[in-house]
DNA sequence: TAGTTCATGTGACGTTGTCATATGAAGACC
DNA sequence: GGTCTTCATATGACAACGTCACATGAACTA
């Protein structure tokens, strides 16, 4: 019925699946290998047979998730009925979404676990040339665009972090993340300047 | 000699100190109680009698470094001869700064930890009343200075997480983080728009 | 059918955070 | 000065953790 291969990547599967549910649940605290193991149906020592150790399963985690939003900004850039700057926006918002309904998950996306396989420094990768590419939509020129494009995904990643960490108080700022994002995405759209930094 | 209370503060400030070097030095996997205390000169359970849990060891060891900044800001408020524009870029620096020297401290200070104890968040809440009020000196209109504020503290956490985290390649985004922060910089002092946003 | 491979289960080890308890010196009171 | 109290610190112990060595048994191969 089931081949060994299909069975070990049927269990690699579940593994990184139950990973990533505790880590939703519980945040990283939950994530021992004994209740991953458990949650997966398997004993604590069968995630060493998938993955060299924790960290490597973590960023197969990341790489799920970074791979979740590739495939999402996809389907943006396949849609050419949508226009630039609503491909941009709904972009934005993707990675918003993510940040706050997973924040743990969000943290790990972001952190150097990231780093720690190809497969997840890969789906990082490809993620960004996405994002660069939606924002080459909007803004034209190329340099300017990818200059564009890290601006705003460096401050997206900075609201969603000092948001989640609790930094980011709107009695203190007076204002939201939302805001935040929609007036810079405003500066972006409204530059007339050179581009000549000296 | 020494009285008790007296030993017992010097104590707490050095296994605070303690703390903060083994961070510097071994990231947070090296910040063990018992490497703790033994660098403070103590026993591995004496930091108990000073602090509830690890938790809250760590989060004296964010208020220490968010202290220092609120120091540092509190000098660069007290200079009159500082044009206003080379106040904040001066405080942009000094964030930049101890984001890239100290990157593991700077993750805990952005961290939830910074609000596991109140005198952490009240360090917190004291260096964003003060980078507010120097980006007041620039900006003039309140509200509007207040969101210029929030959009340059988090563009900052964003570049130097996403530097520190290994996710801002300057092979693939064609910038710096200095660069990303100029540029925000002068799209800020350039906006002449009305301020609402409807 | 015999032999090999390999995913998985299990026992064990060192380390960690944390607590209960013991100790001993500093301060208080007569 | 002697006695009692207080409290910072030291020590032993425990459960949980990541990790490894080894055992097991079923899926492949010949």
């Amino acid at each position: 019925m089931v081949s060994r291969t299909e069975s070990a990547a049927a269990t690699r599967r579940e593994l990184v699946a139950a990973a990533a549910e505790l880590l939703d649940e519980s945040g990283p605290e939950g994530v021992t290998l004994r209740a991953v193991g458990a949650r997966a149906g398997v004993s604590r020592g069968a995630p060493y047979g998938h993955f060299p150790d924790k960290e490597h399963l973590l960023a197969a985690v990341a790489e799920q998730c970074w791979t979740g939003i590739g495939d999402e900004l996809d389907r943006l850039l396949a849609d050419h009925d949508l226009p630039p700057a609503e491909r941009l926006e709904r972009a934005l918002a993707g990675l918003l979404d993510i940040g706050r309904r997973r924040p743990h998950a969000y943290a790990l996306m972001f952190g150097p676990a990231s780093n720690a396989s190809a497969g997840a420094a890969a789906a990082v990768s490809r993620t960004h040339d996405q994002f660069l590419s939606i924002v080459s939509g909007v803004i034209g020129d190329p340099a300017r665009a990818r200059q564009s494009g890290a601006l705003l995904m460096t401050s997206v990643h900075g609201v969603v972090s000092m948001e989640n960490a609790g930094h980011l108080g709107v009695e203190k700022w007076h204002a939201t993340g939302d805001q935040l994002l929609r007036r810079l995405i405003g500066l972006l759209a409204a530059d007339r300047s050179t581009g000549d930094d000296a």
